[in-house]
DNA sequence: GACTAATAGTTGCATTATAAAACTAAAAGT
DNA sequence: ACTTTTAGTTTTATAATGCAACTATTAGTC
């Protein structure tokens, strides 16, 4: 292997980068998030070579972030399981982030919007269990029961 | 392994991904967000090998995320800088995620608190305006003037 | 029911990013 | 003046990526 794998470390966030952070893995799930979930319609939006999406889709399902289900149309779809959903949060931060620091010069791309009142959502920010909006020099990481080290952020 | 560029993507998700999602980089964010700013240290935090390693802090050095400065004990240092602030919601999503379904058999890993209660933080979700938990299902996407196509989360 | 087209991949090969190790220049400490 | 630490660079190999062509299965049409 010439990637090193994240698994020894113990750290959540290598898991998370091991399972989903790989170049086209979140562009996949945003594409089954918006309703492109065939493989050819997958592959023409991103333009990614048949064999890596091949590989990725089956990575995705091995995780359970997608399942391969026969859909409305009688072809096969791949779908988000409740585990691919819960990256919401994830990549609406990625949206944010990406929409404030390399902005359309014409505007916003996307707006997301609660479906509801159709009103936009919150900027996707940190917050005390009181609700207050948190700063990041305001976050503070403890070591839990499952590491060692004495850490701060 | 050649690299299709994300650049020629219109969407903010791709834009994000262009910058920060690779392999290290995040891990790399993550170490200078713990305290782990020097050449040396990062690379033996994140067992990196030496070259990439270099490659990574220029890049995200040149993007805006870090800044390369003499620190107190006069050796150089990569600080984070308000943009790489910003994606603290970002880190905090995959620590979550990543403690959720991949859990440590003696506990959580981390424990992110508010530093003036001590208090754990609120699990990252979307709200809406006016402060309701939205479900993944209730999020919708709407195109904004920087976009053509209709599309629907 | 045979023929055609679309779908969902697989195979083989060329390219290049990653990794590992050894090496180097400059600064810091003694 | 000497050694050590720091912050990289260089070199070489390997494996992941990308591309194009090919294949097997399913769906639609006459």
């Amino acid at each position: 292997m010439k990637h090193t794998s994240f698994k020894d470390m113990n750290c959540s966030l290598a898991q998370s980068l091991e399972i989903v952070g790989e170049r086209w893995s979140l562009l996949i799930i945003r594409d089954t998030a918006f309703g492109i979930r065939r493989f050819d319609h997958i592959q023409q939006s991103l333009g990614i070579a048949r064999n890596i999406l091949t590989q990725r889709l089956s990575k995705l399902t091995n995780e359970g972030i997608l399942v391969k289900a026969r859909g409305k149309a009688g072809r096969m779809e791949y779908q988000l399981t409740d585990k691919g959903w819960d990256l919401q949060p994830l990549l609406l931060s990625l949206f944010q982030w990406g929409e404030k620091y390399q902005p359309h010069p014409e505007g916003e791309r996307m707006c997301f919007v609660d479906s509801t009142s159709g009103n936009p959502i919150q900027p996707m920010a940190v917050r005390s269990s009181d609700g207050r909006l948190l700063k990041s020099a305001d976050v503070w990481a403890k070591r839990g029961p499952g590491l060692n080290k004495e850490i701060v952020q």
